[in-house]
DNA sequence: CTAGTTTTAGTATGGACATTCTAGAATGGA
DNA sequence: TCCATTCTAGAATGTCCATACTAAAACTAG
């Protein structure tokens, strides 16, 4: 019944995703969309209803690409160190930055959409922080997880800046190495759990 | 020769500073501006050209009132630790970030008006942790102060997204009290030797 | 006083934008 | 093979926006 859509979803949300991600949402016009996904305004339309409901699928598919597989699936610090390492590694070194923390200072306070979807992924950020600390480090190094948290977010508006240097690798690198270092010392136990565990 | 300027220029620009940190560059229009500076858009336009115009004068301003005072003149690791703790407190906990930020992650890779600004920032931002970390600890500590840096910007994305909790206040303060100890005990001579400087 | 200059408020303008409309093309069930 | 339905491209529409223009008001130098 009807006609077949003649576009690959996936490739239109993927030419989306880029484009959300350079321009934000209110920098990036229409007319633009049309090149970044090959389609026309008048399908992008049928398809997603307005600017706001494509907008809306970036994001979905932006959590099922990217940041659950990466991000929610992560359960150890060493899976949190390969997310911020990867920052300076193709593909995330297009200094593009991430769609959660660009739309968590576009929309400010959770208003609107936007706000909505960066208040969902920081919260899957904050959860795999706590999840790998306490996996590795046990209860009590709460802080530890946030501190995670900031140094990731900050990565992020410094790569969005052009400024990510190698210098901050290192110091990242440290950070985990220290964290790592300190959950073998403090709860030698821990890790050896871990290890025996599925 | 010529009418007297009406409006307290101070004013203006500190009515248009929270109107762009509120809702960025492009998320504010000219008529919100009038708003928020109260006066006409006339007015606006015969003292700063254009918008743009009136963004660079927003954004000397900022740089006067806040980041030099406040960044650029920090010398120590209680200075920074106060700039990062004062985000909890008035006037700062209003939850509209930091132009520098906001603009870092509104203007990508330093392009614009916007971008310069913002890549000026964090020079300001970098330098002044750099001086810090290696007045309380001695040189060979950079990464430390990169990481400070990086826990700042990210504490600023939190806040944009009215998610800086009491936990992260707690988080931060451990890691300066961290570093401080570590300052104490791998270099004790500096901090004795910084206190009798002047 | 007044001529010249700057400021102000308000209106006008031209362009860009999101969205809607239109007409035709493709699809599949009856 | 139609016919209802969905899709597509592009043109049309109305709104909003940054900015230019206009005329009056306020000021100062001479």
């Amino acid at each position: 019944m009807g006609r077949k859509r003649e576009f690959d979803e996936e490739a239109v949300l993927a030419g989306a995703m880029m484009a959300f991600r350079r321009h934000g949402y209110a920098g990036l016009s229409v007319i633009e969309l049309e090149a970044a996904t090959q389609i026309s305004a008048g399908s992008l339309y049928n398809a997603y209803g307005d600017k706001e409901g494509l907008y809306r699928a970036v994001f979905d598919f932006y959590f099922r690409k990217v940041i659950d597989p990466r991000i929610g699936a992560a359960q150890t610090l060493d899976d949190l160190e390969k997310v911020a390492i990867d920052l300076f590694n193709p593909p995330f070194s297009d200094g593009l930055g991430c769609l959660v923390t660009n739309a968590a200072v576009e929309f400010r306070n959770s208003a609107g959409t936007g706000g909505h979807f960066a208040g969902r992924g920081l919260d899957i950020i904050e959860a795999a922080a706590l999840r790998a600390v306490r996996a590795d480090m046990g209860d009590g190094n709460e802080p530890a997880a946030l501190r995670i948290v900031l140094l990731y977010q900050g990565m992020l508006v410094l790569t969005r800046a052009g400024r990510l240097s190698n210098a901050y690798k290192d110091a990242v690198r440290a950070e985990f190495d220290r964290l790592r270092r300190q959950a073998k010392s403090t709860f030698p136990a821990i890790r050896e759990q871990n290890a025996k565990g599925d």
